[in-house]
DNA sequence: TTAACTGCAAAGATTTTGCACACTC
DNA sequence: GAGTGTGCAAAATCTTTGCAGTTAA
């Protein structure tokens, strides 16, 4: 995973101003591997005692998509997440029951489905959504 | 897939009652083998001549998504989609661009990649939520 | 200095709820 | 007649926009 630092430079050289939201949204990112809604980022940002207004937070989701940095995750619950966009793709594995998140890697096998949509469609995939509902060890 | 009259026959079984929203909304189902959400089935409705009430339309949908009628279908643009729960399973690819959708049939695939999780992990899956995103023949 | 960033209030979009009335069985 | 279904208005959620003021480089 890349360091904040890294990220940090990343923006820097990319035209991205260094400020306090941003440095702290970044980190949040870091220290929480998993897709965020925004709620979620303003709420731990909040024990730690940082104030950010959620229109600040919409507005630097959206500028650290345009940068690459996080992407799009959807749990079909009709909010927006977002999740570092790391060299490793996965997919989610979302308990239904206590809503933890874990990661699952499948990417081989979706690349795979992707070789033959394109075969037998003619269609040019740039994108998928795969995420997996279902029961966790605990609440099974 | 299955008639209109097997889906009311069905439902009237179940003990919900046969109105005249009920038929509309089933027929347009049926009338339009994709994933539809609240807007475009009460547009639909609107061109033949029927008006139905949002909230009737919202509670319609709950309703015949609890008899297993429809099922959700999620696009990740923060709106609620359903389509016939029939007996083929199907995935989709949807135009970024024309926002045309089509079906694509890789469910073997994807049972395939549940086994192997349910092998790796102790959590069990009950549902998935699988779309592809891209451009379509005329789009590319 | 100046373009990027921020906060606040208001508006938009989608979905849900409460309540009174209507209709199916 | 009883209980399901419907419409309307209002509220609840989540997200975006406009605008004025602030800050990083």
């Amino acid at each position: 995973m890349k360091s904040a630092n890294d990220i940090l430079k990343q923006l820097r050289e990319q035209g991205s101003r260094m400020t306090k939201t941003r440095n702290f949204i970044v980190a949040v990112f870091q220290n929480n591997n998993l897709p965020l809604a925004e709620l979620e980022i303003r709420e731990r940002l909040a024990k730690q005692g940082i104030k950010v207004n959620k229109t600040t937070v919409y507005r630097e989701l959206e500028h650290l998509k345009s940068k690459n940095i996080i992407k799009d995750v959807d749990f079909g619950d009709g909010k927006k997440r977002y999740e570092l966009n790391g060299d490793d793709h996965h997919h989610h594995l979302i308990c239904t029951n206590c809503k933890k998140v874990e990661e699952v890697h499948v990417e081989d096998d979706v690349s795979h489905i992707e070789q033959k949509i394109n075969q037998r469609k003619n269609f040019k995939i740039i994108n998928h959504s795969l995420e997996f509902f279902g029961l966790c060890r605990n609440c099974k």
